[in-house]
DNA sequence: TTGAAAGCGGTACCAT
DNA sequence: ATGGTACCGCTTTCAA
């Protein structure tokens, strides 16, 4: 391995200057000195090393993510763009998972914070406090937070994104009914009370786990009791998809029988059959404002607003083009791919 | 922070004797020392700090993972199993996404390396060359290399999950055409080689891109020139999706106009409208595979096998259980999960 | 069994 | 502008 000694002796000069001008300070260096230095680095095939910098500055460049699981593509996605905001900032995502069950997350925890990261973006999935986090890193909530916690939350605007997607299916003449999970914490709350505020008389609340398979079942239990609805927002791109499955399986389509319309947009939804119509949540803005609420010890910031992006199953004869007004700044992830 | 230097001190004993204790040696501790020892970390609050240790040890426990873009399901999957695995193993993940141009491949793997991690374990994606990666840390790719690299490969075996999808098929009285991507590397060649070897006459073998959008339309064209298959193996996921929604928009019925099986196998193959038969990939099993030949330096481990997931696309009418017999440890992931 | 101390490789102060 | 060196916190040798 290469070292700052290694460097200096080639390039006749101290380790001191070697860091002076591989870190282009603190201190000035010579026109002549840098430049020898820089052909020696080079020369050597010298490569950075974060251990020992860390060791002396207390910083890492780690920043922990930690998401339930990223088996459910809404947070498949949040790690993906949290590792794309981090890495443009010369950050590196040590991502752990803390498991559905809720086993794990302490050690989850734990295992990062031996890795001495600079902070931790996490977003939370139980109920369960995380008091024993006594950590002197920073820590922010993307999009829920334990009730009981007191650290910062970067939400987006869900009452936004409900309004959006009820006024959406207005404009196609229905008077949309709700679907969401068992309980009412977080984000999903505040989908539903926005739904409630502003729905008309009669509209009816449905719940189902978030599973798409018992999103599915109890969907086509409504269609045997004749109780199906004839358009839903549903407060999760996992229900959507089974409630999709369910109305295919019970006869029902989409969008002449059953108009829809899911409140996360994660990226799978763009090829369900037919295509979903999302609110899709503005995950690069929150990522973006969460590593900033780490870094500067920010306020919490201003929820973000997500975008309505209109395919097929809200009833809409021509979808928006994906990606024509993308949000974040890797855009062409899903076109044209070539997988190999 | 806490440090071995204030342990010690609270345990009148030395920072290399709060070593010995911590890390179980190397070096004996008598019972009294080691109960005063572990005292004091507790009553401090001490938290482990990796980065000393890997500096001086030169083992950091850290693992970078490199996959394309976890935007595709099954590298997301890939990813979620790959941190399970190595969590298990007190490994942590650092996770770099090359991006789908290929752009930032090797700056993905320079920082990664900047983190000084033990080992590299790499999907790779694109046809380039990894040569650029001369590196002293041991890398490992996972179900597909760049043709001209000279490291380990871990594989599933293509050939015998083609044979599950075709006699499964043909268990239906079905005989599959193929349908695959735009070029032939890799595990996709092998898939398609093992078909061909065992096609029936006249079989034929249809193409598109990856992206579930492309692979839509062409079957659409293909169900609008009268040339839509009556069977088919699939070889990505994401092409069976897209397969799926042109089948849909075209009115055909899934399984009793075209009945298909897929070969990855990702979690949301689940879900689709039907539900995709498929053979899954034994990720577990390779990701396992992949750290063994991280650590022990060990040569390609055997191929290992997927297994055939009977679901609704092909036409049978009872479907596997899922999780019945669940590959790997961390199987009850998608069901009845509740999110939020 | 215990402990003093020499590193590991950058960082940056302080002196030159 | 440059460089000697103390230091970050843990590991481990070597001596006691």
């Amino acid at each position: 391995m290469v070292t700052y000694a290694d460097v200096a002796r080639e390039a006749h000069t101290s380790t001191a200057v070697v860091s002076y001008v591989l870190n282009n300070g603190p201190r000035p260096v010579s026109e002549k000195t840098r430049a020898r230095v820089l052909a020696a680095a080079e020369a050597l095939g010298y490569r950075p090393n974060r251990l020992p910098a860390a060791l002396r500055t207390g910083k890492t460049g780690f920043v922990g993510v930690v998401v339930p699981d990223s088996s459910i593509p809404f947070f498949a996605e949040l790690t993906r763009v949290a590792i794309a905001e981090l890495g443009q900032r010369g950050l590196l995502a040590l991502v752990g998972h803390a498991g559905l069950s809720g086993v794990g997350e302490a050690e989850t925890i734990d295992a990062l914070l031996s890795a001495r990261v600079d902070g931790l973006v996490i977003t939370a999935f139980w109920r369960e406090d995380h008091a024993g986090l006594t950590t002197d890193v920073p820590v922010v909530y993307v999009h829920h937070k334990p009730p009981s916690s007191s650290e910062t939350l970067v939400p987006s605007d869900n009452a936004h994104a409900t309004r959006l997607a009820v006024e959406h299916l207005r404009s196609h003449g229905l008077e949309p009914d709700f679907w969401t999970g068992p309980d009412d914490e977080g984000p999903l709350g505040e989908r539903l009370d926005s739904w409630r505020a502003g729905a008309a008389e009669g509209a009816r609340l449905f719940r189902s786990p978030f599973s798409p398979a018992e999103a599915s079942a109890v969907f086509r239990e409504l269609v045997g009791a004749g109780q199906a609805p004839r358009s839903l927002v549903v407060a999760t791109d996992q229900q959507a998809i089974g409630i999709l499955s369910g109305a295919y399986e019970a006869g029902v389509r989409v969008p002449e029988d059953l108009a829809l319309i899911s409140l996360d947009g994660s990226p799978e939804t763009e090829f369900t059959s037919p295509p979903l119509t999302v609110v899709r949540q503005p995950l690069h803005e929150m990522m973006r404002n969460a590593i900033a609420v780490l870094q500067d010890d920010g306020r919490a910031p201003e929820p973000a607003l997500g975008r309505l992006v209109r395919r097929r199953s809200c009833g809409c004869a021509h979808p928006d083009q994906d990606g024509a007004a993308p949000e974040g700044p890797d855009a062409a992830h899903s076109q044209g791919a070539t997988r190999l």
